[in-house]
DNA sequence: AGAAAAATTAGAATCATTCTAATAAACAAA
DNA sequence: TTTGTTTATTAGAATGATTCTAATTTTTCT
């Protein structure tokens, strides 16, 4: 009752997305979409349901992000070699990414202006830009 | 002599990013550097090499390819999970990526504007900025 | 309930990358 | 150029995130 989103939505959610509403994928969509935007790893997601006392293995985990990304409900995000980020919102925005701590926040996708796309091979669409800011500690800016 | 640039050039090349003149580096520099611009995968290099009748073990590429990336002589770039990407262009630009083929093409760095910045927190400087227009086959445009 | 379809799971397998510890090559001094 | 010292290379093992397999359990449908 603390957000205007209760496990019916869940259910309705996961409905839509085509899936069967398991124990499993009930939680996860919870913990993922119950309060606000995240930026979550697999590994992270799962011990967080284990710490939640909710048990889920991490194969479901896996599956259940790549289910929803197929789905629109998360956009699957690499910022790092050999780590992948899920997204929980799928409008288009961009990242600002702290190098030191892997957070990842959100730009506006408005910030940000691709002023001339170059000539596009016959046949091809965009289907996607993603634009990262990796921020570190440090004095001055760089170029 | 077909590109002005000559195996004496690699030895002053890696001499200066502070590091022995050794024949693996010297054909991997030869490689990375003689023939234009570039974006290979470690895995490419290394077996490009070997074709060319040049051994050097896997890790002396991964070697060599990060140590000529802490030089500044490469780019490390990351457009999918589990796969890096090392650059021979190393000045302001994006890029344009083929999500099919895994081909990465240039973009100049003045085609793309970030207009207003968010604010950083204090103390943190923006490192680098990565912009990756994915693009694949398809019709209209999308978002 | 009973049958069929879909989901979950433990553990093995993958695969790019990194590490280890042993051998070899490069360099500076004499 | 020999010798000693530092740096590099290497094979193979280890790592770590992700995916796969094949068996078991749930969900859904009639
Ligand atoms: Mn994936
Ligand atoms: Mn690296
Ligand atoms: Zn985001
Ligand atoms: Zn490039």
């Amino acid at each position: 009752m603390q957000n205007a989103v209760d496990t019916n939505d869940f259910v309705e959610l996961v409905r839509q997305a085509g899936l069967r509403p398991t124990r499993q994928r009930l939680s996860l969509a919870r913990q993922l979409f119950m309060n606000g935007d995240r930026h979550v790893t697999a590994e992270r997601l799962h011990s967080e349901s284990l710490d939640q006392g909710i048990s889920v293995s991490l194969a479901t985990v896996y599956n259940t992000l790549h289910q929803f990304t197929n789905a629109g409900l998360l956009r699957e995000l690499v910022v790092d070699a050999g780590r992948s980020y899920f997204d929980t919102n799928v409008s288009a925005h961009h990242h600002l990414y702290f190098e030191e701590t892997g957070e990842l926040r959100d730009v506006p996708g408005d910030n940000v202006a691709i002023e001339n796309l170059p000539m596009l091979p016959h046949g091809m669409k965009v289907s996607r830009i993603d634009v990262i800011i990796r921020v570190k500690n440090g004095s001055a800016e760089s170029s």
